[in-house]
DNA sequence: GTCTATAGTGTGATAGAC
DNA sequence: GTCTATCACACTATAGAC
């Protein structure tokens, strides 16, 4: 399929630094095409489009996230370590050569209005992605409660990328995993109160 | 300064709608020039660039939303309704007319990697005015964990932001709120607990 | 034959002259 | 308010190098 090192690995490398890492959504394809070494016809041979070529950059940035996540869930000693592990995994990626400066994700859906369905489509694969395994963690600390409690975490893991946008006021990955933790530990009460047949303290309002 | 519907008004009332609040970042000028029925010339008489206009229009918008804001602390009845009241300010402001995607300042903080100088301080300035207004409020809930617990309500409040990008996942403002008032218990727990002289649950890991 | 280099096209934008 | 200069971008087409 290619040379020594494949001229589509050379794309998508430059793709994931150049534009998902540094966040800039406006990169023009001539940055990409320079740092990757490679011609404007290799690149629309290999793609049909821009917006294609940061679509499958998005895909690969997804399997190794995935990846990385799951490792930090191997290492967990409880349930309750397994489902905050997504803190621990994100602190894994971020130190990674191509740590994004918020996020590569949400930074794509930020950046169309009406986004093209390629990317539309890698875009809603992680965040299913997302809530599908943190309703799967949830679910031993939380039982009926762990949609409630996956969409909590999302809330916090969602707020702590967002709040690297707010100059000089980024969250700690350590500090956004302990407010989860509060969280995770009031919906294991709700679920033992439950189970006991009583209601609980956070009884939400509306 | 200007005829009967100042040039100015028009030209912001134009980028706000179209560009703030539907959150495309590569909203085009004449489409904000054919919105506001004003041409290039005038615009660039009454604002040095496209990047001075929309921090013009980030800096109104700023001004419209600590006075709904300021309404909703003021219909609180209580220090921890105070607080929240940011989550109810959010509603009001959302369901006005020209309501965004997801945040007009995190959305101009996400389109540039590098943000013009005009632009940057718009952006930092609502944060920083975020930030300290928190902080004020949660002073009485929190006494000398103000700060921590000001993180964290606004560690919720721009995930709720955030969740907005991720196609179907969008978290209901009253979601929000009630997590975050989980953390404000816990939190006024703590403080009591401090006040006694003792820890409490929520002596964080690191 | 896959790639590079380069030149070129169409489009649409910012900015400013008149 | 019209009109235009300049530029940058996505993408294509051609011709040759390894």
């Amino acid at each position: 399929m290619g040379t020594r090192e494949s001229t589509r690995t050379r794309l998508l490398d430059a793709t994931d630094e150049l534009l998902l890492a540094s966040g800039d959504p406006a990169t023009p394809v001539d940055r990409i095409l320079e740092r990757a070494g490679v011609s404007p016809a290799t690149l629309y041979r290999a793609y049909p489009s821009k917006e294609a070529l940061v679509a499958a950059a998005l895909d690969r940035r997804h399997a190794e996230w995935q990846a990385v996540w799951d490792d930090a869930v191997a290492r967990a000693g409880s349930e309750r370590d397994r489902l905050l592990a997504v803190f621990d995994a994100l602190e894994h990626f971020r130190a990674r050569a191509t740590g994004a400066r918020w996020c590569a994700f949400l930074g794509t859906a930020a950046a169309y209005a009406d986004p093209p369905p390629v990317l539309a489509t890698a875009v809603a694969q992680e965040s299913e992605s997302l809530h599908t395994r943190l309703r799967t963690l949830a679910e031993p600390v939380a039982g009926d409660r762990a949609d409630e409690l996956a969409e909590a975490v999302a809330l916090v893991f969602t707020g702590a990328l967002g709040m690297r946008l707010r100059p000089g006021r980024a969250v700690a990955t350590a500090d956004a995993r302990a407010v989860a933790a509060v969280l995770v530990d009031a919906a294991a009460a709700w679920d033992s109160a439950a189970a006991r047949g009583t209601g609980a303290l956070g009884d939400v309002p509306a």
